[in-house]
DNA sequence: GCCGAGCCATAACTACTGCTTATGATGCCC
DNA sequence: GGGCATCATAAGCAGTAGTTATGGCTCGGC
């Protein structure tokens, strides 16, 4: 049964006459009565009967036409469903984040998006970027907000069939121990380091460091590993090591006891988005992405 | 919004893929796929996100599925109160009859319909055949029981947009008190009660009276009126008149103390059914009409 | 590591559905 | 009784909605 005649049916019952019907749908009147001896043919028997002052609803007519309310009905509360989706009125969207993202760019973010769009819900969820990379495959999140550095090799996206937008630069820095006999330097060399313990980070964060200290041409005695940026600052604060972190990191947290050094040789990492293609044709994520990549 | 797209958008988010939609609906992929992107284009957002194994529905998506569920549902039910109504396992129709008929062969055939199709309801509503036609007219019954007399110009349908099936002709026969000295004749003449009072029926039952008589030759004295062929039969059986019934009264009521005596020049009286046009259509009006033929 | 089998989309073609125009019949109303 | 409303039907045409053909992409297996 085509839904569709269902719905002329009702205009018909509701205009009261298969001409008036054809008006409102801007058709002429054969047009909807060839529709309804189709329906009636669908139907196995008489809906409405013809005189020349209009139609009038037989029995199976009105148990039709009940019906016919309720598809029209639901199509309309679809079509309000989606305009509140597309206009940002409602909507949900998941977010899977890297710590030190999570407790800087991604709430003022949010706070953002609920200034302009309260109703749009955000979901977020603290992942390293691999995870977060495996959520967004699962479906289990709509965007993640993920980095890279500027190794070769290091893709963000990991090859996947995910789409990757960076956002921002950012520059890794060295952390020292307060006391320590370089902090007193403007400027640090890697190849300073190379007697020193180290602490690194999680596996692409060590993987930069090694990669780092390498081009410096020595390999890091590595002593300590944490994720946790406060972790590392800790260790580094009491004179257990030195440690690279990204500049996030100390804006979200900065130990007073740590001394920072920039340095070119310390390398960037690169953060930014990544969806899956087409994510962003849902309104709600796309907003949550664009305040991301404005933050 | 299109609702056959919904449907189609169902059956892909049902099967997982674009392509296993296709498959049930028995077309090509690229019909579906056509669709799909005609229904995101209505919905203003992205539906579902495409991967090469197979899609996945996004916010916007999971929303307008729980819609076409909702459609879909209806329409089935639609289908299986249809199925009900066409195939009289569920059904109603009014029907309009004259008493004597609503007194002997509607209730007759009322129970022979219940035998084979017991979730029919039959409403009935007595009324002389003038009443009938308007109740018809104006939608409050779907059939109508009516007779008419053999005489020039007494059509049961009225002239108007009805259809009018004949079913029955039954005679008339004159009713006589017993000891009414004609009451020993086998047989009686018209012009043999050209002297008596004479006891009439309805508006037509009474035209009826007197163009019989009128074609023996003489104008009848009417002494009494009444619609009510036990009332008639009560006043002739007290020998206040004569009177003439059609054979439908003295099946329905005989009054012991009557006489009936047949009479070919009394004429003849003819029910039938009478309803708009189409309205056999109906599965339950037209089982009403065939039951009542075959009585 | 590459080929095959899934999945998807897009472009171009075609055929049939679904509308229009034209016409006729009927009934109501002034 | 003529004009205007309703309906249905037939015939014709155009646009929708399918098709076929093709290409890109991933995943999985040999």
């Amino acid at each position: 049964m085509d839904p569709r005649r269902l719905l002329i049916f009702r205009e018909v019952a509701r205009s009261g006459s298969i001409s008036g019907a054809a008006r409102a749908l801007g058709w002429t009147q054969p047009a909807v009565s060839q529709h309804l001896r189709a329906l009636e043919r669908e139907a196995g028997c008489t809906l409405l009967l013809r005189a020349t002052t209009g139609v009038e609803l037989t029995e199976p007519g009105r148990a039709l036409l009940a019906r016919a309310d309720a598809v029209a009905g639901e199509l309309h509360v679809a079509r309000e469903e989606l305009a509140e989706l597309t206009s940002l009125r409602r909507g949900r969207v998941r977010l899977a984040a890297y710590p030190s993202a999570a407790a800087t760019l991604v709430p003022r973010a949010m706070a953002r998006l609920r200034a302009t769009h309260p109703d749009v819900d955000v979901a977020l969820t603290e992942a390293e970027p691999p995870e977060a990379l495996a959520l967004l495959e699962s479906g289990d999140v709509d965007l993640a907000l993920v980095f890279g550095y500027d190794d070769p090799g290091d893709d963000p996206a990991g090859g996947r069939a995910l789409v990757w937008r960076p956002l921002v630069d950012e520059p890794v820095d060295l952390m020292l121990p307060p006391d320590h006999r370089l902090a007193r330097r403007r400027s640090v060399a890697v190849a300073d380091l190379a007697d020193q313990p180290w602490i690194v980070g999680c596996v692409r964060c060590r993987a930069h460091t090694l990669r780092v200290c390498a081009t410096a041409g020595f390999e890091p005695d590595v002593r300590h590993e944490s994720d946790d940026y406060v972790v590392v600052q800790n260790l580094v604060a009491v004179g257990l090591g030195v440690a690279l972190l990204p500049r996030t990191a100390t804006e979200a947290f900065r130990h007073a006891d740590v001394v920072v050094r920039p340095g070119r040789a310390f390398g960037t990492r690169t953060y930014g988005t990544v969806h899956r293609e087409g994510a962003l044709g849902v309104p709600a994520t796309a907003a949550l992405a664009a305040v991301l990549a404005t933050g």
